[in-house]
DNA sequence: GATGAATGAGACTTCATTCAT
DNA sequence: AATGAATGAAGTCTCATTCAT
C-alpha cells in the first residue's frame, strides 16, 4: 500500500472510529462515515471490502497498536507485580484518554454476530495471551501462587477489568477510571479476604 | 394481564429466547420470533410495542428469576464466604444449564444500542447490589478486608465471572463451566499472592 | 396458491409483462413494476424470491398458455401440411395480437445471461418438440421428405418464423404480420427452387 | 484516425470481443475490458464515448469484415444456387472458427435495448441485403421461383441460419456447426416437400 | 495522450410495523 | 383477540464516467 493510499485508509478508519462511537456499528450507516471522512460513498469501497470489513480493520489497528504499547512497557518492568500494575495502568488510561475507541471497544464491539466475535476474539488473544505470560512469570518469580490456574486467572484478571471500563462508560464517565488501578490491583494481588 | 394474556406473552418470550440465542437479535425477525412461538406476526404487538421491548421484557423476566434465585440460596448461607462461593456456583451453573440464556445473557445482550444497555444495566443491577451486600456482610463479619472498595470490587467479580463465562462459550463449551468455582472463588478470596 | 393469491401473482406477472415490453427488462426498475401493478413495492417479493423470478415465471405462464394452444389445434388438423400452417399462423397471429409478449419474446428474452438462456430455453423446448413430431408426422405420412434432418428442420422453421416476427416487431409493425403466413409455410413446403 | 490511434482503438475491440464474448454485456465491467486491454480505465473513454459504443463499434468492425468476405466470395460464383451455398458455408464456418464473435452476435447482441437493436439492424443490413440481390439473381437466372417474395425470404432464410448457430451455441457446440451446410441448403433450396 | 482514484446516482432487497378482516 | 398480507422506508453496494495529475 502506497503512503497516499494508506493516508485515505487512516481517513476512513479515523472517521469509521468517531462515527461508530458515537452511534453504534449497526446506526453507522456507510453514508455517514464517508461524510465524516470527506469522501464520497464509493471510495470506501476502495479501501474496504464491505462495511464489516470497517470494523474488522479498524480493530485490528487500534487493538494492534494497544498491545504493542502494552509490550513496550512491560519489557521495562523488573517484577511480574509491577507489570500487572503496568498492565492495569495502561488498560484504564488508554481507554480514558480514547474514549471513542473505549466505546468502539466496549459497548459496539460486542455489537456483532458470533462470527465477528470471533475475528475480535483474534485481535485480542495477544493481550489474553500477555497477561497469561506475566502470570507465568510471577509464578516463576514466585511472587505468584504456584497452584495457580494462569488459563483461568488470565480471563478472570481480564474480565475484570473489562467490567470497570464498561461501567465506568455506561455510568456517563462521571468518576476517574484511571482512579480505579489501586483497587483493582490490590483485588488481583491479596484478594478481598481481611 | 389475565391468566390467559400471560400465557401468550410467556409462549413469545421463550420462543424469542430460542431464536435470539440461535441466531442474535439482530438476525432475529420478528415473523421468524412468531412462527417459533406458533403465533401470528401481528400477534407479537398485542403483546410488545416493538421489537426491543421482546429482549428487554425477556432479560427483565429471566433476570429477575436468576436474582430470586440467588437471594434465595443465599439466606440459607451462614457466612459471607459462603455466600460468595454459592454466588459464583449459581452464576456458573445456571447459564452451564440454561444455554440459550447464556448466549443471549453473554452475547446478544450486548448487541444493543447504548439505551438499551443502559435498560439492561438496570435488569442486572438488582444482581450487582446483591454481590455489594455481600462483600458488606463480610466486611463487617471481619472476614473480608476493611478498607475494601465495595463499589469497584463487586464490579471486578462480576466482571470477572462474566468473562469466564463468555469464554466458555465463545470456545464452543467445550469445558465444564461449574468446574471453574473453585478457581474463580480462590481468586476472589486470595488473590494471586503468593 | 390461493385463488386470492393468485390474482395479485397474475396482476404483477401482467404489470411486468407491459412495462419490460415498454422499457426492456433491465431498465424495468422493480419500483415500477410494483406502481404499474398497483402494489408496494415489498409485495413483489412475496410472490417472487427475486426480480429476475418475475421474468421467468412470466415467460413459463406466457409460453405455457401458447403451447397450450399450438397443442389444441394441431390435434383438431388433418394432415401434416395442415398442421405446419397452423402453427405458422398461430405463431404469428398470437404475436401480432400480444405485442407486448412479442416484445419480451423477441427482445427482452435474449436480454439475459446464458444461464437465464437456458432457462427460458427449457420454456421453449416444448414449442420446438411440437413443431419435430409435426415433422416426424409429416414424413410418416408421405408429405414430407424421407431424407429430411428433423432435428435441424425444426430449428430451421422455428428460426425461420422467429426472425420475421422480430424484423417486423424492429421495422415498427408497419405491416401485417399474419399476411406473411402464406409466404412463409410456401417456403417450409416448396422451398425456393423454381 | 493516425495510425498509432487505430491500434489501440483496435486493442480495447479486441478485448472487448473475448470479455463481451465470455461474461455477457452486463457483466462486462469497463474496468474488466480496460484490464484485458492492457490500458487504464479512462483511456477507453478516450476512443469511445460510452460503454455501449464499444458493442456497437466492434460490431460494425467485425460484421462489416464479415459482409467484406461475402462479397468477394460471391463475385466468384457462377449461379445463385452456387451463391446461396456458399453463403451458407461461410455464414457457418466463419462463426465457428471465430466462437467470440459467435457468442457476442448471437447472446450479447440481443441484450440490448431497441435503439440498440436498431445500429445493429444497420450493420447486419448489408448482409440480409446481399441475401436479396443473391435471391433477385436468382429469380432472374429462373433458378427460383418467380413468385418469390424477396423481402420475407431473405428473413426466412437468415434467420433459419441464425437459429442453428445459436442452438449449436447454447448446446455447447458439441457438434460440427459446417456439417449443417447441406442439410440448410437443402431446406431453403427444395423445402421439406416428399 | 494516458492514468486510475474518486465520484455518486441508482437499484435491489429486507423486515419492522400496520390494519382490514 | 388474532391474523398475515401488505406496506415502504432505508441501507448496502456497484459501476459507468470524470478529471486532476
Amino acid at each position: 500500500m502506497t503512503s497516499k493510499k494508506k493516508e485515505k485508509y487512516d481517513l476512513i478508519i479515523e472517521a469509521a472510529l468517531k462515527v461508530f462511537a458515537e452511534h453504534g456499528y449497526h446506526r453507522s450507516q456507510v453514508s455517514k462515515i464517508a461524510k465524516a471522512a470527506g469522501v464520497a460513498d464509493g471510495t470506501i469501497y476502495l479501501y474496504f471490502k464491505r462495511k464489516e470489513d470497517i470494523l474488522i480493520s479498524l480493530l485490528q489497528e487500534k487493538l494492534g497498536e494497544l498491545v504493542a504499547k502494552f509490550h513496550a512497557n512491560i519489557e521495562e518492568t523488573t517484577s511480574a507485580k509491577e507489570a500487572l500494575r503496568k498492565v492495569c495502568e495502561i488498560h484504564y488510561t488508554e481507554l480514558e484518554n480514547n474514549v471513542d475507541l473505549a466505546f468502539v471497544t466496549q459497548i459496539e464491539l460486542r455489537q456483532s454476530s458470533l462470527e465477528l466475535r470471533r475475528e475480535i476474539g483474534k485481535a485480542v488473544k495477544p493481550y489474553i495471551t500477555l497477561i497469561e505470560q506475566l502470570l507465568i512469570r510471577g509464578v516463576e518469580e514466585k511472587v505468584f501462587r504456584a497452584d495457580l490456574d494462569v488459563k483461568l486467572t488470565r480471563l478472570l484478571i481480564f474480565g475484570a477489568m473489562d467490567e470497570v471500563v464498561t461501567s465506568w462508560l455506561i455510568s456517563g464517565r462521571k468518576y476517574s477510571l484511571s482512579a480505579q488501578v489501586e483497587g483493582t490491583v490490590n483485588f488481583f494481588l491479596q484478594g478481598i479476604r481481611a
